[in-house]
Order: C-alpha cells, then sequence, then structure tokens
RNA sequence: GGGCGUAUAGCUCAGUUGGAUAGAGCGUCGGCCUCCGGAGCCGAAGGCCGCAGGUUCGAAUCCUGCUACGCCCA
C-alpha cells in the first residue's frame, strides 16, 4: 500500500504544482505534506486525503470547490485508480483498480519473505534489555521485557534499521559476591550431608535464600567434589566463577525458552578490567564536572537538567552503578552506535534523566537515548493479585509461567498489549486451558489451514504453485478476496509504523485483524472452496478460479508467516486439535 | 508535595499521528458442520471515549485544570 500511496501522492503533487504554476494555489502549497489515510467506512473508498480541507484557508476557497479543481488538475484516468470522487465537506476518496490490487498480489509473492523488509536505512541501533542480575531466577516483569525487545530487534531490522542486542551483565558488585557466600554456605550444607563433622558456613544476612542456591550447590559439589568444604577455606574466585555462569546459564536458558537470544553479552566486570569506567570519569573530571564531598565523589547532573547531584564514587571508594551505566552507555556510542534503545521496568523511570544527563555531560546528543518503560505484569489468581515479592513465598518465575503456559503463548501475551499499560496475567483461567481465547493460537491457525490448502493442491491433486505472472487474477471477483489483498498490501507500511513507535503490539494487532479476515471468508464460502471436491467432476471443475485463489492463499500465508516471524513466533504448517492433547504447545518450525 | 504512566462496551484492550457514522476479543443472547482443518464463522444487545474548560472547518486524539488508579522520588 506504500506502493499505491507514493503513486497518489506524485499524482496529487503534479496536480498542485499545475495549480500553483495557474496562480490558482499559493506557492506554500507545494510544501505541505500529503497524507494518504485509510478511511473507516467502505463506501468512502480505498484510500483517502483531507488535504484539501487543511489547505483551504490558506488557498482563500472552500474546500470542496478546492478539492473539485484538484482533481480535474490530475492526470486521469489513471490504471491505478477505479474511481476519484468528492465527498463530504471536502475529501478526496480514491477507489482501486483491478489492477492495482493484482499488482499488489504479484508484488506480494515475488517478495516472499522479503515482503515486508525494507532496504538498509544505515542506521546503527543497539538495543538492550532484560540485563538482570544473573544472581537467580527472572520473574515475569523481565519476561515481559525480553519479549518486547526481542519482537522489537526483529520488527527494527525489518525496517531497516542495523540492530544488535544486548544483555548488559552485572557481574562485579556486591550481589554477585553475595550470591558467592550463599552459593559457599549452601555448599557446605550440601557437603555435611556426606560429611556430619564438618562446619557449615552461616548464610549472609542479605544473602539468596532461594532453592535454587542449593540445587547450584549440589551441581558445584558433583563437579568439584567435597574438598572445598572440608578445608572449611573458601576458594572465592572459582565459587564465583561457577556462580555466575550457572546463573547465567538458567537465565539464557529460560529465554531461549521463549525464543529470545541475544547477539551481545556485554559483561561489567570487563567494563572494569578494560579502564572504561575510569575513562568515563576522568573524561566527566576533565570538563570540572566531578566534585568531591563527604568522602564521595559528585556528577553535577543538575546542570544537564537531572533533579539533584548524583554519587559516582562512594566515600568506601566504590563505584556506584550509576558510575558503570555512564561508562557503559559511553563506550556503545564509542562502538559507533547511533541510537540506543534501552528497555527498563517502569520503576526504573526515574534513572533515566541522570543517564541523559551524562551523555549530554559527555559532549554526545541526550535524543540519541531512548528509554522504553515497561509497566508492570501482576498475577492473578481467583480474581485476587498474587503478590510476587521474593520473600512472600509465591514467587512466581518466567520459567514457571512458561512451564504452565508455554513459550510462544507466554510471548504474544507480552507483546500483545503495547507496553507501557499494566498488564494482568490471570493464571485460573491460564490461556493454556483455554486455547480458543489465545490469539497467538488463532494466528497460528490460520497459516496452517492456509498451508493445508497448500498441500492438499500439491499433494493431492500433484499440481505445482501457479506463477503469479500467468495466472488470471480477476478470478478473485469476491469482496473478501479484494479485501485481504488490500490488508496483506498494508505489511510494510505496518512494519514502518510498529519500528517508529517502537512498539511491536502494532504487528500483533495486524496479524490478528488480517486472520480474522481469512477466517471469516473461509467459512462463509464453504460451498465455494478453493480446491475441488471429492465428488466434483474434474472436467467440469473452474481450474482458473481455482489458480488464482491458490495464489491468493499461497500469499497469505507468506504475509501470516512474515508477520508471526516478525513476532519471533512460530508460523506452524500443522496444528494438533487442543482436545486430543492436555497442555502440550505444539511448536512445530514450519 | 514533585515526576512518569494510565483512564474508551460488563471484562481485557485497539483506534493508522487532528478527519466522515466509535472498533475488536472475551462474556451474554440467537444462528451455522454431507463441505479445502469448527482451535472456526454469521448476527444481536452493549458507549456521556474519567470530569470541566480551551484550541478550529473538525477532538477519543492537541493544550489547561481537576478526579481516580499504578509506579518512582521526597
Amino acid at each position: 500500500m506504500l506502493h499505491t500511496k507514493a503513486h497518489i501522492k506524485r499524482l496529487i503533487s503534479r496536480a498542485l504544482e499545475k495549480l500553483v504554476s495557474q496562480n490558482i494555489l499559493p506557492e506554500s502549497a507545494l510544501e505541505r505534506e500529503i497524507h494518504i489515510g485509510e478511511p473507516k467506512f467502505k463506501d468512502h473508498g480505498d484510500l483517502s486525503t483531507s488535504l484539501c480541507l487543511q489547505m483551504a484557508k490558506e488557498a482563500r476557497s472552500n474546500p470542496r470547490q478546492l478539492a473539485q479543481r484538484l482533481v480535474d488538475a490530475m492526470e486521469l484516468p489513471d490504471s491505478m485508480l477505479a474511481s476519484v470522487e468528492i465527498a463530504g465537506p471536502g475529501f478526496i476518496n480514491f477507489r482501486l483498480s483491478d489492477k492495482a490490487l493484482h499488482d499488489g498480489l504479484r508484488r506480494i509473492v515475488r517478495a516472499g519473505d522479503g515482503w515486508g523488509r525494507f532496504e538498509s536505512r544505515g542506521v546503527k541501533v543497539n538495543l538492550e534489555f532484560v540485563s538482570a542480575n544473573p544472581t537467580g531466577p527472572l520473574h515475569i516483569g523481565h519476561g515481559r521485557g525480553a519479549a518486547v525487545g526481542d519482537a522489537l530487534a526483529r520488527i527494527m531490522r525489518a525496517a531497516g534499521y542495523d540492530v544488535t542486542t544486548e544483555y548488559y551483565l552485572n557481574d562485579a558488585g556486591r550481589q554477585v559476591r553475595l550470591l558467592t557466600e550463599s552459593l559457599w554456605a549452601r555448599y557446605t550444607e550440601v557437603v555435611r550431608e556426606q560429611y556430619p563433622e564438618i562446619e557449615v558456613a552461616a548464610l549472609p544476612e542479605d544473602g539468596y535464600q532461594g532453592a535454587y542456591v542449593t540445587d547450584m550447590a549440589r551441581d558445584f559439589a558433583r563437579q568439584y567434589g567435597p574438598d572445598m568444604a572440608r578445608s572449611g577455606s573458601p576458594d572465592r574466585d572459582l565459587l564465583r566463577a561457577f556462580a555466575l555462569r550457572w546463573a547465567t546459564d538458567m537465565i539464557m536458558s529460560t529465554l531461549s525458552d521463549m525464543n529470545v537470544k541475544f547477539d551481545v553479552v556485554y559483561s561489567e566486570k570487563k567494563l572494569h578490567d578494560d579502564g572504561k569506567v575510569a575513562h568515563a570519569l576522568s573524561v566527566l573530571r576533565e570538563r570540572g564536572l566531578l566534585y568531591e564531598q563527604d568522602g564521595a565523589v559528585y556528577f553535577r547532573s543538575t546542570e544537564f537538567g537531572d533533579e539533584k547531584d548524583r554519587v559516582v564514587i562512594r566515600s568506601t571508594g566504590e563505584h556506584t552503578y550509576f558510575a558503570s551505566d555512564i561508562a557503559y552507555h559511553l563506550d556503545k556510542l564509542e562502538r559507533g552506535f547511533d541510537v540506543l534503545i534501552d528497555i527498563w521496568g517502569a520503576d526504573h523511570h526515574g534513572y533515566v534523566p541522570r543517564v541523559k544527563a551524562a551523555l549530554e555531560a559527555l559532549g554526545h546528543d541526550p535524543d540519541r537515548f531512548q528509554v522504553l518503560l515497561v509497566q508492570f505484569v501482576s498475577l492473578v489468581r481467583a480474581g485476587e493479585k498474587v503478590s510476587m515479592g521474593k520473600r512472600s513465598g509465591n514467587f512466581v518465575t518466567l520459567q514457571d509461567l512458561m512451564d504452565t503456559v508455554g513459550g510462544d503463548v507466554a510471548r504474544w501475551f507480552f507483546i500483545s498489549k503495547t507496553h507501557d499499560v499494566a498488564l494482568d496475567f490471570d493464571l485460573e483461567k491460564g490461556m493454556s486451558e483455554d486455547p480458543r481465547e489465545n490469539p497467538a493460537r488463532y494466528a497460528q491457525y490460520g497459516h496452517a489451514r492456509a498451508a493445508s490448502i497448500l498441500r492438499r493442491w500439491s499433494e493431492d491433486l500433484g499440481r505445482s504453485l501457479p506463477d503469479p505472472d500467468g495466472v488470471d487474477l480477476s478470478r478473485l471477483e469476491l469482496p473478501e478476496e479484494q479485501e485481504l489483498i488490500k490488508m496483506m498490501m498494508r505489511l510494510p507500511e505496518v512494519v514502518k509504523s510498529s519500528a517508529e513507535k517502537r512498539n511491536p503490539h502494532v504487528v500483533a494487532a495486524y496479524l490478528v485483524d488480517m486472520v480474522r479476515l481469512f477466517q471469516s471468508y473461509y467459512t462463509q464460502y464453504k460451498n465455494d472452496p478453493v480446491l475441488p471436491r471429492a465428488s466434483s467432476d474434474p472436467a467440469s471443475w473452474n481450474w482458473a478460479k481455482s489458480e488464482a485463489r491458490i495464489v491468493w492463499v499461497n500469499a497469505f500465508r507468506t504475509v501470516t508467516r512474515n508477520a508471526l516471524t516478525l513476532l519471533g513466533l512460530p508460523a506452524p504448517d500443522y496444528m494438533k486439535a487442543p482436545e486430543n492433547e492436555s497442555d502440550e504447545t505444539p511448536n512445530e518450525k514450519n
């Protein structure tokens, strides 16, 4: 549809130029951006513009009259347009010709997997998300960030951005020391089951209580044996490295169940070891933006719009997380990224101004740093919110959730709504228990259905996929068929809009709308099927119509698959009926 | 007290960047399986777009002020 919109814009701007040269319109008419929209009502045509309503004042004319002059000045008839009408207060409505639809359909088939993908625009984007501390299991809020981030990466890549996804691993701070001590304590407990005489190390006061630390300790004991515990002297480097690797593996495995992977895992420790933190602070110091007070070192972030100055080095000599974050974001820019996008939980929103302040202080445009704040996810059980504090005992991990409902269902749930609205996940209704209420399955089902038709065409009837250039597409006469073509033609601009809004739910909403059109067609025209019935006589069958419809079904399948892929969801060719399966999630790769 | 976000059908949410008559799903009610996959489809009921002003040809959308909820910071 971008293609046809551009075509209409050219027609209009040529007409405007003509009117300006005849002194009917002022020069300023050429500067206005021409916006072509899709009207809500079908009787208003396929595309429309309110340009004349907007221009009426400066043109000193009433909108309808202006519209009439504009239409008269357009080079019509045009092969892409079946009609051009002036309507209402001064809208110009365009109806697409059959040729425009057929060209569009052919373009989709020709593009295949490339439909909805744009040429590179040469913009390097760093997209950082999740970045949870490697000290325990992910919670459900992390899941939302992960799903949104991964889908956004796919969509922005399709829109032509050069995207690198990144996980910032906080492996340097106090939390990791605590995890190390917690592992040591649990390890001694585990070993004491065999060697009752040894002394158990106490769990630190703020240590990690979760049962997973004991699992970790058992793995440690299995790998390194009981000697360290028996000796009573911990090898902290070894324990730390083991704990980090174990926790990171656990996190990545959970993410992988949701089909989320990262291009880069960036270590905070390495940031320090490579001197990046010292580097960033020295740049700030050179610029006179650091000062000392009560033994701590402050950054003058108030000079850049923050509400108060922030500590970068504590009186103990330790760097704050903020100091690492400054260095990290500076490093991203120095690695050549044009745009930095971070996905954070909404509770961190207060952190945004200080990071922007730091980047500005370091001489960069703060608008290159963008933060997507993702609102909270709460769990609901029996109509009541479930408290999810780690201490409350009914902490539900992301892994638990996916084990219950399946990775792609969880993923769909997270991206199907805009990120700036709080979500309730109802455990009791549980999307897995009634897949009919599940739009992800609905979309996949549409794909499987189309795949099934194509399969019967090639396998049962022994025919090959027709070349769209050799098929008479005018056999697609039903209004539903034409509506679906227009819908499919919209994918590229949906991708563009979703990427620009930084919001994957745009693609999700589009996908469901498109599949609904197909399902509606499918059920309504069961007595006028795509394929010949077994009972019918092949000689009397309208093969030309079947061929046109097969091209159309194939295009639908392609566009559906492309949209599912953009969201990181599988596009299965077969799906099992839910009645026969308990809660197993189909996960076929096409 | 300051800041960020949200407010649209009984419930969960869309709303193409200010356009024409407000859109889905779930739930409710009523229909559709000799038929390419019923995980489906068709129809009906359901609305003061939180409230009050403002901007203009035109507002769910933009501006101001309230109210309620969530979250940050004091």
